[in-house]
DNA sequence: ACAATCTATCTCTAAATCAGATAGAAACTA
DNA sequence: TAGTTTCTATCTGATTTAGAGATAGATTGT
């Protein structure tokens, strides 16, 4: 197997077309260069310069070998690139848990910049329900959290608003309610609410949203957005889930008679105070605070 | 720069989960790969094992790292293979010559083969004019061509007929001739003829062809199916050039009175004697003997 | 013809590699 | 729990390898 100073031999002498040059590019004796030369010539059984002349040149054998030393030298360059990144602090695994009310959007857009500057980071996405981010960053699971604000993150986390998001009350085109100019609370009380709920049976945040007592759940809101599409029930969902739908025309916003404030949540970048980010969870995190997610 | 023992070492250490049965599968001492390990940690700065329990387990960091150390290897590997296809009596280049007359579409087919058994190899393909295959030969531009059978080869030149192509006369579908239920040669001298021409003045293979006093002649049989496509004119081209136009109805065939047995020409691979041909070439000119190229 | 520059090769030295032996730790067994 | 096996790290000494320096022979350019 060819090392890699015999390539990098290889490679000074094809370029500079002299053995002589070569030694001096790699700052070697000449005699080092003959030899490696002469040693990965012996090895392939391909003979790769004609030394017929005074200086060496490439026979065709040699040209296209080059090509596949080149290709050597360049994962060798990859290899040591990455353990370089590793000591300089980069994580070899970034987790990101967004939950699904959240527009990935604007953060896709951040992670094209992302796979150029940090390309040996191996990065997971992961799109929790409801309120599940927390259990995933506690567990270690996710290293990197987006998700609705909360009154209360456990002991050891660290968060930030980035952004809002409004929540707008949505219902089938075909549904009464979207006869209504104005839909009030009572309006709503009359018809069936789908309420996004955590799989967790601890969680109890979904409670202050219930207005009607004909309540379903479900865990996406995606799911809920498509059972509303089948005409069935009303729920208040975040705009980045429905924003689609009702460009579509499938789904209505329904104009509200009561205050809206409630309505406009706040959303957070969560992350374990404990479990230090790397150098890549950093700059995402950096690059977080200066985007709006909607 | 890692060495390829080194990250041989590294690679079988990580698969079998313990040093010693690394040694063992490498048939060197155990010593030699606790140092080959120890010595690339160093010179990555990056624990790559965690050796808190008996047996070493990859780190996060190891396991990130030891898929760019297969990616070297991969690249060692192909380097290694490429050189023994050379020693083999591969040819690093092989460039194919076939007459634009001539069906490419066999041979492509053959290509998908030929890609598979002979990764290494670099395949040129040209697409000359009328007649102009044997001067690519002559000159050693190309190493093997497909064109239409001729009289004389010059010295040196092997060939081997493989299939035949028939020669129609066709026009546009608005051409006065597409009108008639026959056409006779009377008709066809009524009437521009189009002729196919090499670029080489001193070849003089097109004359025998030439039925009208109103002649035009183009290089490229693909430009003359476009003159009469426009309504321009008749041709006496091969099947596998105006086959699409045919199916299109943009051109039409001319029905004969006269015999047919003379526009019936056979196709012949040909090559030299004196360049002989690689494993490749080889291959490909036994497969072509398989075949029947229209 | 001469000077400059190239490659191959020789010699010698320094460095790296590797096998074998050994000690200490961990896991398994009875 | 004690004994056995199997593991890794490390030391030592022998062997191999890599590389610098010097030199001879060849080629190119003046």
């Amino acid at each position: 197997m060819p090392n890699p100073d015999q390539l990098n031999a290889f490679i000074a002498a094809a370029e500079t077309g002299s053995f002589s040059a070569a030694s001096r590019r790699l700052k070697k004796a000449q005699s080092a260069v003959s030899n490696a030369i002469i040693n990965l010539e012996i090895e392939t059984g391909v003979e790769l310069f004609d030394r017929s002349k005074r200086n060496p040149v490439l026979t065709e054998e040699g040209e296209t070998l080059l090509r596949s030393a080149y290709a050597i030298m360049e994962s060798h360059h990859d290899f040591m690139s990455h353990a370089m990144a590793l000591n300089a602090g980069e994580e070899s695994h970034l987790c990101l848990a967004i939950e699904q009310n959240v527009s990935a959007q604007p953060l896709v857009e951040l992670l094209v910049v992302f796979e150029e500057k940090f390309p040996h980071i191996e990065l997971e996405l992961l799109d929790p329900g409801t309120s599940d981010v927390a259990s995933l960053l506690r567990s270690g699971r996710a290293d990197l959290g987006l998700m609705m604000e909360q009154e209360h993150y456990p002991k050891g986390f660290m968060f930030r608003g980035i952004g809002h998001s409004r929540k707008i009350p949505v219902c089938s085109k075909h549904h009464p309610l979207a006869k209504l100019e104005q839909v009030s609370h009572s309006d709503l009380r009359r018809y069936r609410q789908l309420v996004p709920r955590s799989l967790d049976l601890e969680d109890k945040s979904h409670e202050a949203q219930i207005l009607s007592p004909k309540v379903w759940y479900a865990e996406s809101p995606f799911v809920i957005a498509e059972v509303l599409s089948a005409g069935l029930g009303w729920a208040s969902l975040h705009e980045a889930i429905v924003k689609e739908q009702l460009e579509q025309g499938s789904l209505v916003a329904l104009k509200r008679t009561y205050q809206q404030d409630a309505s406009l949540q706040g959303v957070d970048v969560v992350w374990s105070r404990h479990k230090p980010l790397g150098k890549g969870g950093q700059w995402l995190l950096n690059e977080c605070f200066k985007l709006n997610v909607g």
